[in-house]
DNA sequence: AAACAGATTGCAACCGGTTGCAAAAATTTT
DNA sequence: AAAATTTTTGCAACCGGTTGCAATCTGTTT
């Protein structure tokens, strides 16, 4: 007795039912068509007992709203995203739109990517991430697209929705941070080279560093978001004359690069000081007490969301706009308390 | 000067410019229809002009086939989860599917759901928890949904797809490592208690200590998932008779336990010895080093997705089977080395 | 009660594809 | 070269909805 296979039932057969046309049937489900109530109540007691469930892929064929959104992630790595899946979704859902997960970690054209969004007639894509190659963004909304770049930076070439953080202000604020502890030599180790957040925060980072002319800086790039490279980074570091703080360019490579101080048998924050970036959970481990700079996950995720809405709802003048949320330093323990 | 909006560009527009009809069109565009060279060429170089791409929507109409498969979950906050979202989405674009992902974290309601899933039709659904109440996949089957059920178990009550791992045996696994410890005191810190993979692992655990009457065992469960889960529970173990070494139920709640147990003064693995459950990266490194019960990720992947895809060009007699992958343990250094 | 406005309804065309079928064309057989 | 067969092609209907338009049905107004 293998399930009761339940047919789809469409429009048509609770329009026999109800003894009325489709179109009345197809009105009462959509918002505000006229219906008299006596027709809509025929049709929706048939339409309950028939179980009908109108075909959305179909209405989107007449309508050209699919309802679905494309949402990009190349960065599989690094567990924020699983959060920030987790609010997306949730985030989408709210608004009634589903969500089509692309991952483009093996995908390197741009245009194959916009194929893809575009058979499947997506509404609106957002991308989530910081490490995409900005082309993308650029080409879905060169193909008509609407999107919006989900921790993203302002980008000149092609005008879209950002949605981030002010990476530049970011690495001030960390700065500012390290030199409140009163070191006088102060290092950057941060994430890929080539990634413009990695700049960006560096940009910050040497601005205020600039006006402090007598404190030592050093600037120092690991490879990867990982363990890995925060522990080998820092291990390198240590064989010549490392910094008394870090700022380190994401919570994992903070952890490596500790460890790595630890195993050297100095102290954190004792000897070194770490702040690091994104406060993960893990951040907040008894174990570690990572003091770090936070982003507004949540903040960014709902603006984004809500771009996402405006833009499909949006008149034609709509302008996309970038918006750049702050962040915060959480403080823990492996900065020494602030002296002041 | 607003991005080139790209018209979309249907079958008719190229079948006029090719010249021939519609069906032409569309036939060069299906496998294995019957167009000539000739026609096939003309089609495909006035497509290319076009820049036609099919309509897949459009298409799932009339072949009944959406290319959409929804991934379902509910569990947000365990990492490893990232890494399936990674696999699952790359297995299913490398077999032409798209993944919608459907976030049930907040959904309590199974026929919510099955409706959500019908009105996007859906091609199947891969439930990917092992939290998730059992009604679900359930209701997903029934409603006639082909749906594959990963990190599942057997359930008798309908009969589904289900790859996963066999925790009864995983729990065997585990304490048999144990014992070849030599420990005299064993314990089990397992996750929700409910849950039936904590269930069937806490089976296969008292299951092999059953043959060793000599070893005292002790059962507790960590509420959650989480750090400071398996911090509190071992922080409690510790003040009444803890045993020489534990089961926990989960990597997160293992290294909350190991922290427990060093801030009291203990050693692991010299007082207290760990293995943990999943391998997530975290557990390799430096500063962990956790031996832990490693299930085969991938593997689950790959088998759930190739059975998505045949349940889809299944012959009417298909039958569902259930797939349980065998676990190893892989050693570091969380538990004594062993004494044989 | 007639004239009018507004609300409701069904028809039919359309969204962008697929596909059974019969006619036309190409190929093979006799 | 005619007949038989196979391949290719276009027509038209269909997938499951939506929607402009004109017709019908209400309820008002005078």
């Amino acid at each position: 007795m293998r399930g009761s296979n339940k047919q789809k039932i469409t429009l048509a057969e609770v329009a026999e039912r109800a003894g009325v046309s489709r179109s009345a049937v197809s009105r009462t489900f959509t918002q505000g068509a006229s219906v008299s109530n006596a027709t809509r109540a025929k049709v929706l007691s048939a339409a309950s007992e028939l179980g009908y469930r109108p075909n959305l892929l179909a209405r989107s064929l007449s309508t050209g709203i699919s309802g679905l959104i494309g949402v990009v992630a190349n960065n599989f790595h690094n567990p924020i995203y699983l959060e920030v899946f987790d609010l997306m979704t949730r985030a989408l859902q709210a608004l009634g739109y589903k969500t089509l997960l692309i991952n483009l970690t093996d995908e390197t054209d741009p245009d194959r990517s916009v194929e893809l969004l575009n058979q499947y007639q997506v509404d609106a894509v957002v991308v989530a991430s910081s490490t995409l190659p900005l082309g993308f963004a650029e080409a879905f909304s060169v193909a008509g697209i609407p999107t919006v770049h989900a921790f993203g930076r302002d980008n000149p070439r092609a005008p879209l929705d950002v949605v981030g953080i002010d990476n530049v202000e970011a690495g001030r604020i960390a700065a500012r941070r390290l030199i409140q502890c009163g070191y006088q030599h102060i290092g950057f180790l941060g994430g890929p080279e080539r990634a413009t957040s990695t700049r960006d925060r560096l940009e910050g980072f040497l601005d205020v560093l600039d006006s402090h002319p007598r404190i030592k800086t050093q600037v120092e790039f690991a490879g990867d978001y990982t363990f890995e490279a925060g522990f080998s980074s820092m291990a390198g570091l240590l064989l010549k004359q490392p910094a008394e703080g870090y700022f380190c360019a994401d919570d994992v490579i903070s952890i490596g690069a500790m460890t790595a101080v630890r195993k050297s048998e100095r102290g954190v924050p004792e000897d070194i000081g770490v702040i690091g970036f994104n406060n993960m959970e893990i951040a907040s481990w008894e174990n570690i007490r990572l003091t770090t700079v936070a982003q507004p996950l949540k903040d960014i995720i709902d603006v984004a969301s809500a771009r996402v809405d405006s833009a499909l709802k949006a008149q034609p003048g709509y302008q996309p706009s970038v918006t750049l949320l702050p962040c915060t330093v959480v403080e823990r323990d492996t900065l020494p308390p602030i002296t002041d």
